[in-house]
DNA sequence: CGCAACTAATTAGAATATCTAACTAAAAGA
DNA sequence: TCTTTTAGTTAGATATTCTAATTAGTTGCG
């Protein structure tokens, strides 16, 4: 879980906004030869916008008790139900955690009726992972905000700089994709 | 602290990259009517990207033990250093968080000093925070890898696509800023 | 002045999200 | 059958956050 923003601050001594000169600066004194310094600035907004970008969404969601990671499980079960069987270890190779991680996720998911485990009469060992109705309920009810948080993202974008945001991100992501060895 | 990735699966009951596509047509079906189907898609890649590459930043600081938050809290220490006096509030503020979080923060970053806490000559209560000569040499240490990675995430792009990236990551930044309410 | 009200920082206790290592039970191999 | 491997869980840890209560110091005001 990441950051909040409430006022709980006296308008005293608190530290002015920087912005982002001073950072630059730092960098030119402490960045390596190699390092293209144009990049290394769009790599620390995007940074900063990444940061925002989870919290925007987190804050979003809270109110309906569920954070992204969580709703990103539940997705995963209703997009690949039908097709294969979902097990804790797939989902943690998916997911990029530990099985361990999985199972308490279950546990909690479980706890609030929106998943249901089913031991496989295939392999004794393994568990079927399946979303329920009140799970799938409140999917529907959570995705309508997930998508408009989504798209608020751009809001002040006219409609050539959308188009253009598009390829970018496309591009991006499969760049940053391929660093972490990931495929969704 | 986010993800790792490491292979512990058998080939065997994986879930298949479902890719972007699933997604879309479930937006399709779940999106309020008024959601920009374009910017909500952007939006989801942007979410997507966001998690990869915080993900990316902490796989690379990790070696040197320090996360991105807390090279984030030293960073500030280092830019307000002369300028004006560092309080835990100040950092409370300027982070989002907590004062209790800082506190928590303080401890962990002390205990390997550092960092110094220094109470106050003019009002008792408070603390000034100082980074440490040990604290110094390790932003040194950490921060052409930091900037390296930075610039790592735009490895793939021309030299016309940096250019249009500069001037979407700005304006990016600025609108979620702003949807935050906060500032750097 | 002296006390009520406020403020700064910490402590205590909790939740989430992750990890590693050890364990249990089942399946597979030889 | 007996060993090894696999799936999932448990146990115990760390990190990052929170709220509420506490301690101690400052300020305002009658």
């Amino acid at each position: 879980m990441r950051k909040k923003r409430t006022k709980e601050q006296a308008m005293d001594q608190q530290l002015p906004a920087l912005g982002v000169e001073p950072y630059l600066e730092l960098m030119n004194q402490t960045a390596a030869e190699d390092t293209e310094r144009k990049s290394a600035h769009m790599g620390l907004l995007m940074l900063w916008l990444s940061d925002n970008v989870l919290d925007v969404m987190d804050g979003d969601l809270a109110p309906y008790g569920i954070s992204e990671s969580k709703l990103d499980l539940l997705l995963l079960l209703v997009l690949h139900e039908g097709r294969e069987l979902i097990t804790p270890s797939g989902l943690a190779d998916r997911l990029g955690i530990r099985r361990a991680s999985v199972t308490a996720l279950l546990d909690w998911l479980e706890k609030r009726g929106w998943i249901i485990r089913i031991q496989s009469e295939a392999d004794r060992r393994m568990i079927h992972v399946r979303i329920t109705e009140e799970g799938r309920a409140l999917v529907k009810q959570v995705l309508p905000t997930f998508w408009s948080t989504c798209a608020s993202l751009f809001d002040g974008l006219s409609q050539e700089e959308r188009v253009i945001a598009e390829k970018l991100l496309i591009k991006l992501h499969g760049i940053v994709e391929k660093r972490m060895g990931g495929g969704r």
